[in-house]
DNA sequence: CTATATACGTCAACATGGCTGTCCAATCCG
DNA sequence: CGGATTGGACAGCCATGTTGACGTATATAG
């Protein structure tokens, strides 16, 4: 066996493992901030979840953020009872279907979450512009292609 | 205000948004299979941080693996402890600093992490084929952007 | 109308993996 | 020798996930 030898194999594993250590490393910088801004208000990662996924689709239903944060029932409910007991979110009963509740942010929610996402923006916005916009649209590819291909409609609705 | 204007404003949010959310579920999903190994063995995700990285550089000292999972003495010790239990990791003490402990996995934990590798290897290696080398270049500057700079070092030295 | 399915909420118990604070032993180095 | 560094350990706490079991309101099919 050669030394070092560039194999088709030991390149692919330097490039997988590249991979995996820049999005471990990437996803833990870009939630360092926020952690702070949480934890003045009493709040996690758990929360700001929710509060983003709220704000990003308003009038979301309680089962559809549970399949996007693919996490159990009673697990959310302790978040959004949280949330609520803190006037960061309310909800009102569907108008089409009753049992539904529609989740929002409340004004107060709604300016944390302008909060907390301005310290994601400044973060990845300067990451975007040091690597340019070419990268930006392969960092997005090689991205939507790492979604399982069932989740991907979910997450391409969430753009609209 | 025009209705859907290409505002410059509007446009930065978006694509911020849309960075936010394939790092999530991307993220989430390239993890996903790997649970399911580890739940065989009775271990967690920070099991399998640990494993990786001893794997990735053996006799690494536990300084150093502190470092780069960026967590507690008190916490590393545990998940260490539970590793070296199963006889998936041990330590030799350093020739030259005798304080020091060098970290490697036994042919067990080496067994163990190449097969967790492989659930990262097969996601993301059809993700990088199916997004091309083009973005897959683009993927990476965008990550390597996004880490802050004293951390940048750590990482690179992690690829040779 | 009745039966069944769905959407949501809630109680209880438990596991994982972070954290703080404190203390100690071995070792290195000036 | 004496202070700094490396590593280990004990105790307790918190956040956030899990399962399982139930209950209520509402929708919908037969």
């Amino acid at each position: 066996m050669a030394v070092q030898s560039a194999s088709p194999l030991f390149l692919r594993e330097s490039e997988i493992r590249r991979g995996v250590e820049l999005l471990y490393f990437g996803y833990s910088h870009l939630y360092r901030g926020i952690d702070e801004g949480l934890a003045r208000q009493g709040l996690g990662r758990a929360h700001h979840r929710a509060l983003y996924f709220i704000a990003r689709r308003p009038d979301m239903t309680v089962s559809d953020l549970l399949r996007i944060l693919g996490i159990t029932k009673q697990s959310l409910g302790r978040v959004l009872n949280e949330l609520s007991d803190r006037g960061l979110v309310e909800s009102r009963t569907g108008r089409e279907d009753r049992r539904q509740r529609l989740l929002r942010l409340t004004p107060e929610g709604a300016t944390l979450e302008a909060e907390l996402f301005e310290a994601l923006r400044s973060k990845l916005s300067s990451a975007y512009a040091e690597a340019g916009q070419g990268s930006v649209a392969g960092f997005w590819t090689v991205l939507e292609n790492l979604i399982a291909p069932d989740e991907r409609a979910r997450v391409a609705d969430l753009q609209r």
